[in-house]
RNA sequence: UCCUCAGUAGCUCAGUGGUAGAGCGGUCGACUGUUAAUCGAUUGGUCGCAGGUUCGAAUCCUGCCUGGGGAGCCA
């Protein structure tokens, strides 16, 4: 009987003489239901992760891969009750979405084309209209607009469900298709919004350490010695909250020398977030009031027309971690700002509409899944948090 | 997409121009209060792919493929 086989096994259990065990059991019948022939790749010792992907049919059965996925669905679980203690609905936003004025990143085509023979017009572009949803459709990148939708009727609510890039990054903390949690509140400004996202993070670390002690204590052993102290950051310490502007500053001021000069108005580079998260502050960082030019054309402008009401959660080891802000609730303010940002106004109507018809303030923010269950277990790479990764040039499984 | 490192046995790796190696695993046997057991034997390779240089290439050169790390974009 080799590692690896399904066995039944019927005895008594006893107390242990041996070290380190405190119960064994003393089998009387062994049911085999199925043995591991001898080829079984997943040996008694340490594997790589890069080779463990290469079997991701059999690496849920490895400790690493188990103690993750329970965290990943503690995580899940804590994600819904937060919400469900704070009355937010739950409401789910649609995976496939004709609407491609998101802007948040290159999307996936949806399409039933034969695309040996695909139906052209008179220019020879492909005519949409003869495909299944009559007009290109697309894999969604965000749920935002839709939960904006339905937070004009229900005030808070939250999604919660894939998303897809079709982005051809090639890094340890992205994915082509990966979860997202985006809470949105009406009445609710930017405050208000870094409030429910610091409570939001430290009750999701709160709730992991208390249901899953043993996963996160074979995390601090195996795979990041600062997983638990890290958790316990979290949990007990006010994040630290500053605009970009004195980020920029502070920046500007120290010795640290950075490959990327720092100057207002440009968009920080990874090496500027993780110094001020990782060495100047040691914990959770908000930057907040982004210059105008690098943030999106939705996030409300502030009186001073240079800044916008957005906030980063940039996070020690992993970076931004959550991206939010406060809702441009201003028809004109809006209208202007979508032809500043040189997109079609027309793509937007249901948009316009909420404006149009009993606007209120209103914020959110998104949280990439997996990078919390990354930030959460110290797993490097993002491939090895969810079960079936999909990356560039990667789908199999 | 860019930069960089790597690809040798099922796995982890050594081998820098002269007959392809180790540990683990697998198989067989022995032994055993074991814990990733121990002891003995044994099995196992188109050295990522294709070309080139050379008397001779795992080793040097070129191209390609795949993977890691970093960057950009972002969550």
């Amino acid at each position: 009987m080799n590692t690896g086989a399904s066995v039944a096994v019927e005895g008594k259990l006893v107390e242990s003489p041996a070290k380190g065990q405190r119960i064994e059991m003393q089998a009387s019948e062994i049911e085999v239901f199925g043995s591991a022939a001898e080829d079984y790749p997943l040996q008694k010792k340490r594997h790589s992760f890069e080779f463990l992907r290469t079997i991701a049919h059999l690496r849920p059965r490895t400790n690493t891969l188990g103690a993750v996925m329970r965290v990943r669905n503690a995580c899940a679980q804590a994600i819904h009750e937060f919400f469900r203690e704070r009355e937010f609905l739950w409401v789910h936003s649609p995976i496939i979405t004709a609407s491609d004025c998101e802007g948040a990143g290159e999307m996936f085509g949806v399409s039933t084309f034969d695309p040996t023979k695909i139906p052209t017009d008179k220019e020879g572009k492909p005519d949409y209209s003869q495909d299944f949803f009559g007009r290109p459709a697309y894999l969604t990148v965000s749920g935002q607009m839709e939960a904006e939708i339905m937070a004009t009727a229900f005030s808070n609510v939250y999604t919660f469900g894939p998303t897809f890039r079709a982005e051809n990054s090639n890094t340890s903390r992205h994915l082509a298709e990966f979860w997202m949690v985006e809470p949105e509140m009406s009445f609710c400004d930017l405050e208000g919004d870094m409030n429910l996202a610091e409570e939001f993070l430290k009750y999701i670390f709160s709730y992991v350490m208390k249901h899953c002690p043993e996963d996160m204590a074979f995390f601090n052993e195996r795979i990041d010695k600062e997983a638990i102290a890290r958790a316990e950051n979290i949990i007990n310490n006010e994040f630290e909250r500053l605009t970009y502007t004195k980020a920029v500053e502070l920046l500007e001021k120290c010795d640290r020398k950075f490959d990327y000069p720092v100057e207002w108005g440009i968009d920080l580079q990874s090496e500027h977030e993780r110094y001020l998260a990782e060495e100047v502050f040691k914990k959770p960082v908000i930057l907040t009031d982004y210059p105008t030019e690098i943030k999106a054309f939705y996030m409300r402008l502030s009186d001073d027309g240079k800044t916008v009401r957005a906030m980063d959660v940039l996070a020690p080891g992993i970076g931004e971690i959550i991206g939010g802000s406060q809702r441009e609730e201003r028809l004109d303010v809006l209208e202007r700002r979508i032809v500043e940002a040189g997109l079609p106004k027309e793509d937007y109507w249901w948009y316009l509409d909420l404006r149009r018809y009993g606007t209120v303030p209103h914020a959110g923010f998104g949280l990439g899944f997996e990078r919390l269950v990354q930030f959460m277990t110290g797993m490097g790479n993002i491939r090895d948090v969810i079960p079936f990764p999909r990356t560039p040039m990667n789908a199999d499984f």
